[in-house]
DNA sequence: TCTGGGGTCCTAGGACCC
DNA sequence: TCTGGGGTCCTAGGACCC
């Protein structure tokens, strides 16, 4: 068996860097995205110069205001960031055989055996980040080791613009004066636990007697340990089927009102419909999402259909259906989401495929093969999006609002 | 000045079937 | 009249990731 030879790359301030690059009156500046709305929401990416102020990811825009007020605020743009990966991912292919993406800006390589065709490590390492800059203009920082996780935890050491190789047989001891906090897979809650437990640093993780955490944490405390001693032999997968689809929306004041939530309810569910038949899956499995404004307490009720769907408005009847029954109406809602999950192939030929129509939910098979419905609203609508991009037309049931953040590539 | 949006994986109880 | 054990699916919630 080889040394395995793993990469992370990890693109640099990703949503930042490419609103930079889409605005050049922005380069240099400091960059924060978030959402339209500067009364509610957090920072989903924030550029090197706002970072340099002290602001950072999940902060609360009103306080990365406070901390850097001369910083430009601009709406998160998740259609863009998702054509930008695709270009991406085509690099990062070149490098290697299996490319598991992890998100849309960050991706592990497995490069084991590949030595003799690109080179040593550290040389493809830097040859990936000057092709993604070359390329794209966005700079990426790339770690590398034997493990997802030396991986992992070398590209964020060596950020931003940066390249790691820890080498085979010194990750142990690289690890070790890393704090808990910084590894992968341990959040606030086991973070907190495992402080109280006196760990503090990976090195007292490794050094930790395997039955206690076995006992406190089951399976994922011993994994965590084995990974903090340099054992993680979680294999690089590539991508499979989307597991989940979702959209969700917090409003910018809390709200009662039935019409209105509704409204929001179609529009949520006409995305998700969209990007189901996009990328040519049904869903069996539909889940809303509701979050009280009181105590920020989030329901969630799931239902799963006769029959897998990518319409529209039985994605939005299941969705609103379950609302119905776990919201009490005395409760103003913050924020409203559909998901749709437990996705299969939708088994239509092409989206416009003028022979069969595309299908728009799954009837009664005939002959165990399920039958579409013909053409309806949602393939009108899709067909013009397909020219004019996804804001070019709704619904007039939803003209009552402005347009929630685009998803499309503008 | 409270707390976005899009995901994955895991657990645990109950239904249901054999 | 009392009550097995395994397997799978469904639902709800939680931790964690970027």
């Amino acid at each position: 068996m080889p040394t395995p030879a793993i990469l992370h790359v990890d693109m640099d301030a990703f949503f930042a860097s490419v609103a930079q690059l889409d605005h050049p009156e922005l380069a240099g500046k400091p960059v924060i995205v978030g959402g339209h709305s500067t009364q509610r929401g957090v920072v989903a990416s924030a550029s090197y110069e706002a970072r340099a102020h002290g602001v950072h990811s999940a902060m609360p825009i009103a306080q990365a205001i406070a901390l850097c007020p001369h910083a430009i605020c601009v709406p998160v743009a998740m259609g863009r960031y998702r054509q930008v990966n695709r270009q991406v991912r085509q690099i990062w292919d070149r490098f290697a055989p299996v490319v598991e993406p992890a998100g849309l800006d960050e991706a592990y390589l497995d490069i084991t055996g590949t030595e003799a065709l690109l080179g040593p490590p550290k040389k493809v390492e830097s040859d990936l980040r000057a092709a993604i800059l070359a390329e794209t203009n966005l700079s990426a920082s790339v770690g590398g080791g034997t493990s997802k996780l030396v991986a992992k935890m070398a590209s964020r050491a060596c950020k931003p613009a940066g390249v790691l190789w820890i080498e085979p047989g010194t990750e142990r001891q690289w690890l070790q004066g890393h704090d808990v906090a910084l590894m992968p897979g341990i959040g606030p809650v086991t973070q907190k636990r495992l402080r109280a437990m006196g760990v503090n640093t990976i090195g007292d993780l490794a050094g930790f007697p395997t039955d206690i955490l076995a006992s406190r944490f089951g399976v994922h405390g011993v994994e965590l340990q084995a990974a903090a001693c340099g054992r993680d032999t979680r294999a690089v997968t590539p991508a499979g089927l989307a597991k989940s689809i979702s959209a969700e929306e917090t409003f910018d004041a809390d709200s009662s009102d039935r019409d209105f939530l509704h409204r929001r309810m179609l529009d949520l569910s006409c995305e998700v419909g969209y990007r189901l038949r996009q990328a040519g899956l049904v869903a069996a499995t539909i889940t809303a999402k509701v979050r009280l404004g009181r105590g920020f307490e989030t329901i969630e009720r799931s239902v799963t259909l006769p029959a897998a769907t990518q319409d529209d408005d039985t994605i939005c009847r299941a969705a609103w259906d379950r609302v119905i029954s776990a919201w009490d109406r005395s409760d103003a809602v913050r924020l409203l989401g559909v998901r749709a999950s437990n996705l299969r192939p939708s088994l239509q030929l092409s989206l416009f495929d003028p022979a069969g129509g595309p299908a728009g939910q799954e009837s009664r098979p005939v002959d165990g093969i399920p039958r579409s419905l013909p053409a309806g609203l949602n393939e009108v609508l899709d067909a013009v999006r397909e020219r004019f991009g996804y804001e070019a037309i709704t619904r007039g049931a939803l003209l009552k609002e402005p347009r929630r953040q685009s998803i499309s590539g503008d």
